[in-house]
Formats: structure tokens, sequence, C-alpha cells
DNA sequence: TTCTGCACCGTTTTT
DNA sequence: CGGTGCAGAA
């Protein structure tokens, strides 16, 4: 059980130790309403530090209390993580054990229920979830295979195709209207992009994957054609109770409507001022319409700060009274007055670093604040490249939750394609990514295996090299090219004939290299030994099979940091060991946010534990800390210069908003005068921020360091 | 057919 | 600055 510390949330007085939660003492009044609240649907308008978490738990210990069946309760997060925060709460006030509860972002329980019943909507139970990438590299395939005639310049790439493909899944719109909304110079591609989807589509399906849209468009699809699913999961979620409610898009307004059509016992809690999502889909107004679409709802306000100083607050207010569209709301801060946010005015983005990480010693060391109470705020993640240079030089220890996940690196998705192959046989993306690894399989081979491999039918049908001696006693002769045994049935080509002029003979059996022969002996072998019965539900074990009898040599010969792949790979095992299931482990895994991947990558190390932390604005959100310094306040950064319209201003300036109430005590501003041209060694000057410029000049306090000047 | 080296492009935010 | 694509050698 984590030690969770209430006092450090908020200054109120922590749980009693009766058993019996005292609400009324532990409560403001506008939190006491809420958590004592009975039926119908309510929205929780909750401004920041305004106790939301303390409220929602409450709120569902008190459902408890009062005879509710914690399997009757669902409740829907953005991460994983803060659902599991706010069922150890629970736990900690009352005894039930967090298991019973359902909690976690839409994805992970679209997945708990979609692996039920997989098989209704055309699937199997053992589909295998794609990530981003994965995605990415599926639309590629397609996009190599249908060889547009004539490849026009301007066709879109992959990931953008798939940002067309996600968006509209999320919002419910056709591909056409949303290339004609959002990409509109796209539109005479259009036809050809809406056959790349439908081959994408039929793939997935083909292949027993989904990706993350898939696990919600195909949750709902679940719901609409099977009346009784649905009826059985409206009617056995009695209370449902969905958090960051400002961030849910369309797609998933529509599966809560389907969840809670039953009791109608929906609580929605969220800060339309915190709405920093929609690239994802996300619609302000599911927040701002809810009193339409549920007429009888009630609406709760919190609007007490425990969090901020008031001079944060006041800035924090000052920034977005800026914005048309809100709710109106009025926070107060409770905390004492502290000092005011500091606006730093440095030359350039090398003088920010310095600044940034002395300034963080010096509260280190002078007021004791721990490293892990202090963080670096950014809009995008390659804006702290130089803050993680100078934070390397000083050995400062930091965590740094933006950029790629620990789980997408190269060498875990290695390893991960091989779990993926066994326990999803249909998988090419698998197949191929292992079939690549080794030496003398290339694009082509790797290709031709597989249509070879997916004539059949299971694992134990692969054929293990008939005529070949094995070879594995001669691996000193392992360049000499041994003799061409006939390799698995060749498929002979379908429908076009190749172009080569050497392919006389392409009908008979192709031939492959030695070494492809050998390769592919080491990979039957390896594949046969982790395909075993026993071992299927013990993920831990298999990976420590594959590190042991191949990949870790393959690290050593192909990089300079192999050591530290291998110690990816071995925490990558310990994190196994909680799972007993292979499918649960590995959709776990694609479904982990960075945040909570880090944490169970530092969970394993015995490393540092007081770590700076450095995160993109996004991944801050529900977070605090006692310092906060939002670094690259200038024009075309932060609000990045993408984004133009009136209401995609509005979201940039609801960012700043989201960075700025994330700080305690002191915050700090940062505008560098000067940044880097694109590609050019020379620099150039950089406006602050509108959303600098629009600041009341009294709610902040201006610093000028130049250069050699110690602060 | 595979592999290597070089040039260039574009560069957000995430489940 | 990093991945991707292309040209050329083994």
């Amino acid at each position: 059980m984590p030690d969770v510390n209430f006092s450090k949330i908020s200054p109120r007085p922590t749980t009693s130790l009766s058993g019996r939660v005292n609400y009324e003492q532990e409560l403001n009044p506008q939190q006491l309403a809420v958590v004592m609240a009975g039926q119908g649907p309510m929205l929780v308008i909750a401004g920041p530090g305004s106790g939301k978490t303390r409220t929602v738990t409450y709120r569902v210990a008190r459902l408890v209390e009062t005879g509710t069946n914690p399997d009757s309760i669902l409740l829907l997060t953005f991460t994983n993580k803060a659902a599991r925060t706010m069922l150890d709460r629970v736990a900690n006030l009352l005894p039930v054990r967090t298991l019973h509860f359902w909690g976690g972002t839409f994805h992970h329980i679209g997945n708990v229920i979609l692996r039920k019943h997989a098989k209704l909507i055309g699937y199997q139970n053992n589909y295998t979830i794609l990530d981003r990438e994965d995605s990415k590299d599926l639309i590629n395939d397609i996009l190599k295979t249908i060889k547009l005639d004539t490849p026009p310049k301007n066709f879109p790439k992959s990931n953008i195709l798939a940002g067309i493909f996600g968006y509209a899944a999320n919002t419910g719109r056709e591909i056409k209207e949303t290339i004609g909304k959002d990409t509109p110079q796209l539109m005479k591609f259009s036809a050809d992009i809406i056959r790349i989807f439908d081959i994408y589509t039929a793939k997935k399906l083909k292949q027993n994957l989904m990706d993350f849209d898939d696990l919600l468009l195909n949750w709902k699809k679940l719901f609409e054609e099977h009346q009784t699913v649905r009826d059985f999961y409206a009617r056995k979620f009695i209370y449902t109770l969905v958090d960051e409610y400002q961030d849910t898009n369309h797609l998933q307004g529509e599966i809560i409507e389907r969840l809670a059509g039953v009791h109608r016992n929906l609580t929605v809690v969220g800060d339309d001022a915190q709405s920093i999502y929609s690239f994802r889909g996300a619609d302000f107004t599911n927040i701002m319409e809810f009193p339409n679409r549920y007429p009888e709802a009630k609406i709760y306000k919190l609007e007490a700060n425990y969090r901020s100083t008031p001079e944060i607050l006041r800035l924090a207010n000052c920034c977005i009274k800026h914005n048309t569209k809100q709710f109106p709301k009025n926070l107060q801060a409770l905390c004492p007055e502290g000092e005011y946010p500091k606006l730093v005015i440095l030359d350039n983005n090398f003088a920010q670093a310095k600044f940034v990480t002395k300034e963080i010693l010096e509260l280190h060391r002078r007021e004791k604040i721990p490293l892990n109470q202090m963080a670096v705020l950014y809009r995008a993640h390659y804006q702290s490249m130089e803050l993680q240079m100078e934070l390397a030089n000083l050995k400062l220890p930091f965590e740094i939750r933006s950029g790629l996940r620990f789980f997408e690196q190269a060498h875990l998705k290695d390893v991960l394609s091989y779990l993926k192959i066994i326990s999803n046989f249909n998988h090419e993306l698998a197949w191929q990514r292992a079939l690549k690894l080794y030496p003398g399989i290339g694009p082509a081979s790797a290709e031709h295996l597989w249509k070879t491999i997916k004539e059949l039918k299971n694992l134990s049908a692969l054929p293990a090299c008939p005529d070949g001696p094995p070879e594995a006693d001669r691996d000193a002769n392992r360049h000499l090219s041994a003799a061409p045994a006939s390799l698995p049935p060749e498929r002979v080509a379908s429908g076009k004939p190749r172009p080569s002029g050497r392919d006389g003979r392409a009908s008979g059996p192709r031939r492959f290299s030695g070494a492809a022969m050998k390769s592919w002996q080491e990979l039957v072998k390896l594949i046969n030994k982790i395909d075993n019965p026993n071992l299927k539900d013990n993920p831990a074990v298999l990976i420590n099979i594959i590190l042991d009898e191949w990949y870790r040599d393959y690290l050593e010969g192909n990089y300079a940091d192999y050591r530290d792949r291998i110690d990816d790979l071995k925490q990558l095992s310990v994190f196994a060991e909680q799972f007993n299931s292979l499918e649960k482990f590995l959709s776990r895994i694609t479904l982990l946010t960075n945040a909570e991947g880090e944490e169970h990558r530092a969970g394993t190390k015995p490393s540092v534990s007081d770590r700076l932390i450095l995160s993109t604005i996004h991944q801050a959100k529900g977070l605090e800390w006692s310092v906060v310094f939002v670094i690259g306040l200038v024009e075309d950064r932060f609000p990045d210069s993408r984004h133009t319209t009136e209401s995609e201003l509005e979201e940039e300036r609801r960012l700043f908003y989201v960075a700025v109430t994330r700080t305690k005590q002191k915050l700090y501003l940062c505008y560098p005068l000067a940044g880097e041209k694109r590609s050019a060694l020379y620099e150039i000057f950089q406006q602050p921020s509108r959303f600098l410029q629009e600041l009341d000049a009294s709610s902040y306090r201006e610093v000028r360091i130049t250069q050699n000047e110690s602060y």
C-alpha cells in the first residue's frame, strides 16, 4: 500500500482513525455536497487544486459505506495511475480491497471488456493491441503494397494517415469529412486515403489486431450490436464516475451514455479551463453541453484552492480571463501569501538551461527543497534538450516524462515481438520484426517467409529446416555458405510476375543464402523453445529465455550500449513477474502511459529516488510541485506557431494555465531572448509569448539575467 | 538482396 | 538531432 499522506496534498485534517469517516470534518462544504449527493447525473466543475481527487475518493468511499458493492462502481480516469491512486485512497478510508473496483482509462476498461466478448464482433479474444508505432508500420506496409501508380510527392505519410484515421474515430466522423475539416489540402487524395483505411481495417481484423481507437470503437460496436452485453454492463455499473471529463471525446461520450443509460447515476468531474487534448479529438463541448444532455443534472463547483499561493493563483486567473468560452468560476486561495512569480529574461536557451539548473541547486541546498518537489515544464519535448545536457554535466538526477516511452524503445519492442508471435500467431508485424533481426534476412526474405508462415495453422507446424544438419556445433564455419537445403515450402508468388530479368527460376523453390538458412533455424529453435504451454503464462521467464538464448548476443554484436539495453530487458522481466497471463502483460505494456512506464522502470531500479522532474505540460496534468519552471515562453513555440485560430489559441492558453496552476510555492516563467534558427548557426530574436504579454505587470516580478551574471 | 553510408527533412501534445 | 530514404558496394 503506498503511503498516501493527505496532509501533503492539502492542509486539511487527515482521516480519522476509527474506520468510520468523518465527512463533515474532513471536507469543505462544497466538497461535502458532492460527496453526499444522491442519485442522478451530476456535473462537478473543479478548479485546479480544489481537492478534486479527494472529493471523488470520498464520494466512492461514501457509496461503498452506504452499501454499494465496489464491483458495481466504475471509475474512468485519464491515466491508470489516477485510478489506482483514488482507489488506494478509498481503501485507506474503508476496509475494502481495491481490486474489486473497476477503474482505469477508457482504453483499459474497453480492453478488459473486449477480452471477454471479442468473438461477438469477429475478433479472437487473444487479439494484440497496436501501439502508435505499430499502426504506423502497418499503414506503411499498405502504402508499399498498393503502389500508387503515380506516386504523388505530397501524398501524406503514414503518421499523417494514422492521425486522420484516429481523429475520425474519436470524433465519430467519416474519413472524408475529417479530411475536409482538418486537412482540406489532402482532399484530392481522399479516394486513396479511404481505400487505405479500408485495407487497414480489414488487415487488423484478419490479423486479430486492434489499435488504440479500436478499443473504444469496438467497445461501442459491441454494445450496439449486442444488446444483452450492453445491458449486462449498464446494469452492473450502478455508479459511473468520470474524471477529467473536459478531455473526453465524442466517442467516449457515446460509450459513457450507453454505460450510464440504465441507472443514470453518472458523476462527471472536470475543469473546462484545463481542456488540453483537442488534438486527440477531445470535445470541450462534452462538458459545456452536459447540462443540456442531462437536463436533470445537478451542477456543483469546487472553487477553493488548497494548492497555490494567492500570488500564483492571481497570475493564473489573470491568464485565463482572456479566454471567452468557459464556465464562470470564482477561485479562492486558501494558502498563505508567498512570493511573487518571477518572469526571468535570459539571453538564449543555454542561458536558460544554466539558470534553471543553478537555481534548482540553490533551492535544493539552501532551502532543502527535495528535487522531486521541483519540475521543469515545457510545451514540446525537444525544448528540454539543452537542459538535459546541463543536468547531465552537473550530475543532477532527473527523470524525463516526455519523448519516447520506455516500452517503445527498439530493444524492448524486439523482445516483445516474440511474445506477440506466440500469443497471436497471425501478427504479421511481430513476425517481420523478429525475422529482420537476423543476419541475411532483409525485407524481401522476411516478406517471403511471412507468406509461408501465414499459410500454417499454428506454431507447431513451423518447418524446422528438414534437410540440413544442425549447424550449431560448426559455428566456426558460420561464414561458409551452407548447402542450400529446401526451406519452408515456397508458395508460388501470387498474381503479378516479377519484373526482374533473371527471374527464370522464380517458379522453383526459392534459394536463401547460407546466412538466412542458419538464421531461420535459429529463429525456429527459439520460438519452439518459448512456445511451451507450461511457460505460456509466465512472461518473465519467456523474456529471460529470449535474452539468454539469442537476444543478448544480438545486442552485444550490434550496440555499443548493449549493457544498458540488457539492463532494460532485465527490468522488463522483473516487471513481467506480476503477470500470470501473456495477454494481460502485453496489453498492459501497450496501454501504460509515459509516466507510469517511468515509474515501473524506476521502481525496479535501485537508483536515486529524489530526482528532478522534466515533463511536458500535458503529462503534468493533475500533478503538483512546490517549485515549477516553465521554459521556452516565446511566440511560435508557446503558443505553437501551427495553432492560430481563436479556439486553438484558447487551448494553448489553457495549457499555459495548467502549467502555472501546478505550482504550490514558487513559479518561474522563463523567456529566452534568442533561439536557434533551424539548421543554421545564427540565432534569431524571439518575441515573448503572448501569454506573458497579456499578464498584468503587477502579477509578477521581472528579472533579467545576463551572461556571466550570477543570480 | 542485404547492408552501409550519406543527405535531407521536419520538428507537438497522448491512449 | 533523428529517423528515413536512396544510392552504391559486397
